[in-house]
RNA sequence: GGGCGGGUAGCUCAGUUGGUCAGAGCGCAUGCUUUACACGCAUGAUGUCGCAGGUUCGAGUCCUGCUCCGCCCA
């Protein structure tokens, strides 16, 4: 057996050899198999012209987590990769590149700017696979999909189509948010509102008749060029007089009738609004109840239209400042305020967003919000933490209807056709060569989708729908969906929504909702603050392993958590700990460890198994319940504490004894327990663990193809759990002693123990490694009557008394010191349970069990009194 | 304005149905070349569990109010 391990284990020497491994081996590939029950994660497809981020990093290592898990305890798991076309952001990519050579995608025409961006998306994916791989995802690669691949343009065509034919898709111009910049419309969920130091203009509109007219208050001066009435509130008593009457508008010289609207806020401003029905989706409701007109002035690249006539042509902002300044100029403008007030931007490039009238191609929502909401409702999706599911629902039940059409040459196209001559529409499925009615030529919609639209029919677009293949079958629904809060309402509500629909099922079961990743000052991570943190640099200074386990140990109840580098280190040294654990082992297998479980097994044999088992269920428990930042505490706790720290080094004494049969048993069980560990950590820290099992098992395959441990219930020992805490407690006990002494490390002395006859067997049981861990040269036994050595530093340690003899090294002072300080605390205690006992009611009303442990609580602490006032007479008579 | 989450050790966070002096990691202090590991070992110090009431024999844990921080929606 290769034992040639290094000390320390070097992340980088291994990880990448380990991952070719893997594929060379298939780990990752799956195969519907009836045998086996299904389980299938789709990954959120990043955006395949970004770079991956924390946030990537710990979605990817909680999805590779529950796959490895679901793939050793025997399912057919696959975890499906893919990209994302990112339509806007793509497109905003290919133009800033193309911007640098001077160009815009207009001087290259949409075929050649496509190309183009094809191009840049060809460059981007590699790297993001890439970095997808580095992280150690056990994705199916051969089964990998791209958004705008032709497996997933069928089923989005399948979809539209299908959609339209069942009346939820209609076209139509309505109001929506368009990005000037971008020059596309923008659904509701793509603005992003922030709060604005801006201003309030007091605007004065004279009446036509010549009277003073009313003043109105707007945050947006430019818009007046628009306006087609004023509404004040109909229970306002300041403007009765003059509701129904004309107003001049100013500069446009126009006149504008004074209307009566309860949607007015009587509260804000004069009382007195503007209405520009155009521009503004609450003056439109107020205008299409009072039948007023409507005059467009900004257009869709964010200058004024002709309507503006003076102001024709310049850009909205010129344009207020403009208006702003000629209303002065004639003394219209009362006053100026300072006025905060929230300011819509676009998601992709921060841009304020215009309210426009504009015909798009619309979901019908209400319909299948329905079904969305009937089959969270019905538990048939649950959400993990519970607690999402609610902020899902409070989403469908206001829901609006989704502008689906972008005005972006990046995507789906719109699988519609117009015929300019009989003004036939048509949508197909198929491309249609000529128009039905007339034969005459067609002409293609020019927009694309939102690249949500195909987003939202991942889980089964992926899977070969609207085909019905074999794995559309074995694996819809797929098990589980992991993503942050941020896309419940772009993502996963859709995706549900289509999944209802369109196959007729929901797409996943379970949704388990993490947090963001936040930077060491607990901001959110974000490109303006430019606070991005680069997995692909942590994995190289830690290991993709140190970084998994770190994200996964920081993950809260759908909290957002804090990026720490110490804990990066924490883990790092973890991966270490398990490291060395395995050389110890592996170094001493140099014999071969028999086969199967020893038996004659020591106390702290059966006592690690025990834990084994147990943590192990709980393990599993856990990582059933997603509780993954415990899973990943109890097998860090159990592996540094319990297997390293005590039975690796009580082993040492069999291991280094003279007994060849205790060697071997020793030997065979360490085995044992090394193999449970890597197996049950490797769903974590898949790198090392495979890295370590190839080392201890050559030629036996793949770790991530063994089974995953899971209780084993005949390991339980409950005595023995409970002898060996003991044998610990009187190990530190000893320990705690010498400090308290400065004894030298060195320095080998006898200690006496005096307790219950079970104790005492325990304790010589494993006296070599007490001896060992407590630096003793003897153990003297004293039975409960036992006279014990005078001028000895004593503590108890549940139950058994613990004598140090050190007559010389003792000042008797110190130690009347210590010992009171324990009386004081033993006082204290005592009274409270005393006086808890003492309680007629606290006797009456708490669980039996509970009454019965205070009392054995004070019968303790007492007999510990006793026992230390006994102590401090002897040093009493030491003075 | 509506809703959600959080305020526990210097820092980051655990604390399951209310019931053993409140836990972990990091950091800190002291000592240690103990034949896997200094990315280590041992020992130790550290908390009016945001504030105020209430329920209860008993509250970090349940209820009410307040306060501060963050997020989402309008």
């Amino acid at each position: 057996m290769a034992t040639e391990m290094p000390k320390a284990y070097e992340a980088r020497d291994v990880e990448q050899r380990i991952y070719e491994y893997w594929l060379r081996e298939g780990v990752c590939d799956s195969e519907p198999d009836p045998a086996k029950e299904p389980f299938c994660i789709v990954i959120p497809p990043p955006n395949v012209t970004g770079v991956l981020h924390m946030g990537h990093a710990l979605d990817n290592a909680i999805q590779d987590l529950l796959v490895r898990w679901r793939r050793m305890l025997g399912y057919g798991a696959l975890w499906l990769p893919g990209t994302d076309h990112a339509g806007i952001a793509t497109q905003n990519v290919t133009e800033r590149l193309l911007a640098d050579e001077g160009l815009t995608r207009h001087d290259l025409g949409r075929e050649e700017f496509v190309k183009r961006v094809w191009e840049v998306k060809n460059r981007h994916h590699g790297h993001i696979v890439q970095q997808l791989k580095r992280l150690g995802g056990s994705m199916d690669w051969r089964r990998e999909r791209f958004t705008l691949d032709a497996q997933c343009a069928r089923a989005v065509r399948e979809a539209f189509v299908t959609l339209y034919e069942r009346g939820l898709i209609y076209r139509g111009a309505y109001m929506i948010n368009w990005c000037p910049r971008c020059a596309t419309g923008l659904s509701d969920l793509e603005v992003e509102h922030a709060d604005h130091a801006g201003k309030l203009w007091y605007i004065r509109y004279p009446q036509a008749d010549g009277g003073p007219g009313l003043v109105v208050a707007t945050t947006r001066p430019e818009t007046m060029l628009g306006d087609t009435a004023v509404a004040v509130h109909p229970g306002d008593t300041r403007y009765q007089a003059l509701i129904g009457k004309t107003l001049r508008l100013p500069l446009m010289e126009r006149e504008i009738p004074v209307v009566a609207d309860e949607a007015v806020d009587p509260e804000f401003g004069t009382g007195a609004v503007k209405v520009t029905p155009a521009h503004d989706p609450n003056d439109l409701d107020i205008a299409s109840r009072h039948s007023l007109p409507s005059v467009v002035v900004i257009a869709e690249d964010g200058t004024m239209t002709a309507e503006t006539r003076q102001y024709a042509g310049l850009d909205r902002y010129e344009c207020r400042r403009q208006v702003v300044a000629d209303l002065e100029a004639q003394g219209l403008l009362e006053r100026i305020e300072d006025h905060a007030h929230s300011v819509g931007h676009c998601q992709r490039c921060d841009t304020v967003v215009e309210p426009l009238v504009s015909t798009q191609w619309f979901l019908r929502m209400a319909p299948l919000a329905e079904k969305g909401l009937a089959v969270v409702r019905s538990g048939g999706v649950r959400f993990v933490p519970e607690r999402w599911a609610k902020v899902y629902t409070d989403w469908l039940e206001n829901i609006r209807d989704w502008p689906i059409s972008r005005q972006l040459w990046w995507g789906h196209p719109i699988p519609v056709w117009y015929c300019d001559a009989c003004e036939n529409m048509v949508c197909s499925r198929e491309d249609p060569s000529a128009c039905p009615g007339c034969g005459g030529p067609l002409r293609p919609d020019p927009d694309v989708l939102d690249t949500w639209f195909s987003s939202a029919l991942w889980p089964f677009s992926t899977l070969g729908w609207p085909e019905q293949t074999p794995e559309l079958d074995y694996w819809y629904p797929t098990s589980v969906l992991v993503t942050g809060y941020d896309i419940i309402f772009f993502w996963v509500a859709r995706m549900i929504m289509m999944g209802m629909e369109l196959v007729g099922e929901k797409p996943f079961h379970e949704v388990f909702i993490h947090g963001l990743v936040r930077d060491e000052k607990g901001r959110k991570i974000s490109k303006s603050l430019g606070n991005n943190i680069d997995p692909i640099e942590l994995i190289e200074k830690y290991g993709a392993d140190a970084l998994r386990f770190a994200l996964i140990q920081l993950i809260t109840h759908g909290q957002d958590l804090t990026y720490h580098e110490d804990r990066l280190v924490g883990a790092r040294n973890f991966c270490n700990k398990l490291w060395n654990a395995s050389r110890f082992v592996i170094m001493n297998l140099a014999e071969r460890a028999p086969e199967g479980l020893p038996t004659d097994l020591s106390l702290a044999d059966r006592w690690i198994l025990s834990r084994q088992a147990s943590v192990f269920a709980e393990t599993n428990a856990a990582l059933r319940r997603y509780d993954l930042a415990r899973a990943a505490e109890l097998l860090y706790e159990y592996v540094w504490t319990e297997f390293c720290d005590w039975y690796v080094e009580l082993s040492k004494t069999d291991l280094y004894g003279d007994d060849p049969v205790r060697a071997q048993k020793a030997r065979g069980l360490l085995e044992k327990l090394l193999s449970g560990i890597l197996r049950s950590l490797h769903p974590f820290m898949p790198f090392i663990t495979e890295e370590i099992w190839q080392r201890l098992y050559p030629g036996k395959g793949p770790v991530a193809l063994q089974s995953y441990p899971v209780a084993a219930e005949d390991q339980l020992d409950p005595q023995a759990e409970s002898a060996m805490a003991m044998v610990v407690e009187v190990t530190n006990t000893i320990r705690s002693l010498r400090m308290s002494v400065s004894l030298p490390p060195q320095q080998r002395i006898t200690v006496a123990v005096r307790g219950p006859a079970d104790d005492l067997a325990a304790l010589r049981e494993l006296e070599p490694g007490v001896r060992a861990l407590a630096r003793l040269s003897e153990i003297e036994y004293l039975a409960p009557d036992g006279i014990a050595p005078a001028k000895a530093l004593t503590a108890t340690a549940l139950g058994v008394e613990v004598f140090l003899p050190l007559e010389g090294m003792i000042d008797p002072a110190a130690e009347l010191g210590r010992l009171e300080k324990r009386l004081t605390e033993l006082a204290g205690l005592c009274e409270k349970a005393r006086s808890k006992l003492a309680n007629e009611k606290f006797v009456a009303n708490a669980r039996p069990e509970v009454v019965q442990g205070e009392r054995d609580r004070l019968r303790e602490y007492e007999t510990e009194q006793a026992r230390m006032e006994e102590q401090m007479r002897l040093f009493r008579g030491m003075l």
